[in-house]
DNA sequence: CTTTGGATCGAGATCGAGTATCATAACGGC
DNA sequence: GCCGTTATGATACTCGATCTCGATCCAAAG
């Protein structure tokens, strides 16, 4: 039987195959529980030797962002970074050591939104709203070891 | 008499050298109005024939930035601009046309940030909040013309 | 006004993320 | 299993950003 995970399906929801390198990709990053850069994912493929080229990570990247089963969030850092996540409106808070997250809801952001919106004049069709610190577990150990 | 913009007085106020390198930069930044990329400020340079390098201009970015009077903007396309701002806590709303931007205040989102911080556990220490869409004048205007 | 030394600069090399290309290989409906 | 379509992977390439280093500039002291 076939155990597909998260991922796994939302390839296939999509009507899009679901190949090797796109099942290994799948499971390294739902091995990450967190947010990863795309660089992560093209050092764990090469770690495990799986193959995988890197075209193929971006692309299923990308594929994964267009799904809406992951999104790209902006560290403070600059760098870019991705959380898998569910299809809803949402935020994300972002642990800044290990890179765990955790989704919240709207929070009454669009209401805000839209004021914004009559106060400035602007049409706005687009926000964003991260957060970004330290998780429960990284608070408890102080150390900072990778 | 010297007419500093409010850059170069930024230079000067945080111990820096008020070189003509600065000044032009800060003064092409000022004509902008907006949000730009360091791409845009480049391009600009060589244009008028300023003879600036690519990395000082890269260096006066990073270090407005440092001083708090730039801030930098993750496009919803993943690109990196920045917009000149004051030194208070705030956040802004971007044209995705012209790049013009308004800086809105708090809005009470440091207080919803110590919420979730206390309903996730994350010790939350910056948060982001950005939003994009058509500033009046481009709502007025269908035709993109650059 | 001239000296002087650290801050700053410019040019070019370099890095690294992300994209484009294209021949080959793998899905999966039939 | 067959076969057309979709996906893959090696490689080259683009482009934003950083690093290096000798030359230059600024400003404060004399």
């Amino acid at each position: 039987m076939d155990t597909l995970t998260t991922l796994e399906t939302a390839f296939e929801a999509a009507g899009h195959r679901l190949t090797r390198p796109r099942r290994a990709l799948a499971e390294l990053i739902e091995a990450r529980k967190g947010a990863f850069s795309a660089a992560d994912l093209v050092a764990d493929a090469r770690e495990r030797r799986l193959g995988i080229g890197r075209a193929t990570i971006f692309r299923a990247i990308e594929l994964l962002e267009e799904i809406g089963a992951l999104e790209r969030i902006d560290l403070p850092t600059g760098e870019h970074a991705y959380v898998p996540c569910g299809p809803t409106h949402h935020h994300h808070v972002v642990c800044r050591r290990c890179s765990r997250s955790v989704e919240i809801g709207d929070l009454g952001l669009g209401a805000l939104a839209r004021e914004i919106a009559r106060k400035t004049g602007y049409q706005i069709d687009e926000h964003r709203f991260e957060l970004f610190g330290l998780c429960p577990d990284c608070q408890r150990a102080p150390a900072p070891a990778p």
